[in-house]
DNA sequence: CTGTTAGCGCCTTCAA
DNA sequence: TTGAAGGCGCTAACAG
């Protein structure tokens, strides 16, 4: 468990560890003979760099932090693996932590990350509180937001999301054009940028079409099938005044059809449902949900570009990137 | 981005760098006053630790080097949130590197993890080759391996893992009481320990029961959707001569189940289908899927755990940890 | 209780 | 083309 050093190599060679530091990392003012014998000997000794001796003194650690709401969510591991795999190509690696969607957990991940000296944050924000993200750009460390964002009027971040307005507008105005006039909306937490926009989309469909917004008929609070499933219970309890629903997320509907089924209510026959994500899950249903599909893996790749551009500093003003969205047309709407 | 240092505030302090350090150690060499107003000087000045820089002083980096098969992979994503959970809570971090099951990636992932001087590696191995894992070994830099190991008799190592002969077992052996004689078993690539252990679970299962192996009836290969589906389609040219079948991972079972749907055959009533892993999926599908529960996150809790104990040299001889595994019954056999 | 010295392993001047 | 010296930020002896 002792590695070897430079030290180590250049004893054994006879040379500095200066010359032997050239030759490992291959510059040019040190002679090609020389530069091979090491090279050769380096290799023999069975020599691996120290990654961290060497980021303590060029003060960069080829790591870049990341700090995500649910790693075993069908919805934040394709971003992840999306992140991970952008990573790699440019020779970066990921470090890893599990918020819970809990502000103090992303407070507490966020200066633990920072304490490694990642040199750059992808961050997926609680939005309870963003005293955190606020201290990243203060200090100016690199960071970008991910899938979520904060006001850009008021508070300036680099992030890449998707257009939910967009995506919310095409899914009720796709079940309206199906002739759905009454539709619920359960959403989510209304502190999260994506539960704004999607709130957003759905008016906006509502009143293109003509059709008057009805309060009773948009929920929040709704993020989990748990919640899906409490929401959707309790309106069934009421008189069925809606035809369709428009969940927050996938799992949201998924908790909404569990609901549904236990009353016998069939989908889309009695209710038509939407979801949104289209998390790997939503293609096998019973009945394929009809959902909006984000491009997870897309947006951690382009998160890491985005974040790789900061770091090297070739961004001045925050940069937004907004990813498309896509109606996926399935069975249950 | 340039940070504050002991230095910075031991200046400020009119005390050396020394004191600073135990006083943000809380060591306990030091008086209570000064240390008090240490504290409160590093806070206002905004001083966050660098973990670079005390890594390479004491030789360990607080962190863990994951190498998976598949991030997004709804049987891998628990597992590296088990991890995380457990790491956390012991003070640590993890580096997240995606193998894609590749072994040449694999290798590449372990040695720039041990560049970054990680305390211990969590593996899924390839196991398509094990030069990687023999040279950890050898290095003597402890490592657990996850969900896979060696034939113990031949390459020891520390592994966390389920009994997956008994796991094979309790499913082929649940669908001979169900009635089935001819069970078509869709295994995994042979050189990965968990194929080899399912097969063998089989084939017990069948030889308790008096069943004849028929070689015909076991295939291999599979392990994506794409492999069930495609050795479905295969199976189902043929003449029917097996009323169920068993798939290595509830993946390979989503392939079968597609070929059966195309085929207009009904699952159980012509063919039952048993999978492995319990994704979140398989109860959702349209017929549940009967499976074989594998504790996942628990697998990483207990990776990580053992990791641990290893790095505090706890451990002398290599150690397995065998979780239990669990037959769900649902309804699709 | 506090400071001085030294060094973890590496890289970057600067001289030779 | 090579080496010596210094330092990244921190902690661990060792003195005092």
């Amino acid at each position: 468990m002792s590695h070897i050093t430079l030290k180590d190599i250049a004893r054994e060679a006879g040379v500095s560890t200066t010359t032997v530091s050239r030759a490992l990392n291959n510059k040019n003012d040190i002679s090609i003979s020389t530069k091979q014998r090491i090279l050769k000997l380096a290799k023999k000794m069975g020599y691996t760099p120290n990654a961290i001796a060497r980021g303590l003194k060029i003060k960069q650690t080829q790591t870049v932090g990341v700090a995500i709401a649910d790693i075993s969510d069908p919805f934040f591991a394709p971003i992840v693996k999306g992140i991970e795999k952008a990573a790699h190509q440019e020779g970066y690696h990921i470090i890893l932590c599990d918020t819970d969607e809990d502000y103090k957990k992303e407070e507490e991940a966020l200066r633990t990350l920072i304490e490694k000296r990642v040199d750059g944050l992808l961050v997926t924000p609680a939005q309870t509180d963003y005293k955190d993200i606020t201290e990243l750009k203060r200090r100016k460390i690199p960071f970008v937001l991910l899938g979520r964002h904060f006001n850009f009027e008021l508070f300036e971040t680099d992030y890449v999301a998707t257009d939910d307005i967009e995506g919310a507008f095409s899914a009720t105005t796709y079940l309206i054009k199906k002739g759905h006039k009454r539709i619920l909306f359960i959403n989510g937490p209304d502190y999260v940028s994506s539960a704004k926009e999607r709130l957003a989309g759905y008016k906006r469909a509502l009143l293109e079409a003509g059709i008057g917004i009805d309060q009773s008929l948009i929920r929040k609070g709704g993020i989990k099938m748990e919640d899906g499933y409490k929401i959707m219970k309790e309106e069934l309890k009421k008189s069925l005044n809606f035809t369709a629903v428009f969940a927050y997320s996938d799992f949201v509907a998924l908790g909404v059809i569990k609901a549904l089924k236990e009353a016998h209510l069939k989908i889309p026959r009695d209710i038509a449902v939407v979801g949104y994500d289209d998390i790997e899950v939503a293609a096998f249903l019973e009945v394929p949900l009809t959902t909006v599909r984000i491009p997870k893996y897309e947006l951690g790749v382009e998160g890491f570009k985005l974040l790789k551009r900061k770091i090297a500093n070739e961004i001045s003003s925050p940069q937004k990137v907004i990813l498309p969205t896509e109606l996926i047309i399935r069975k249950s709407a």
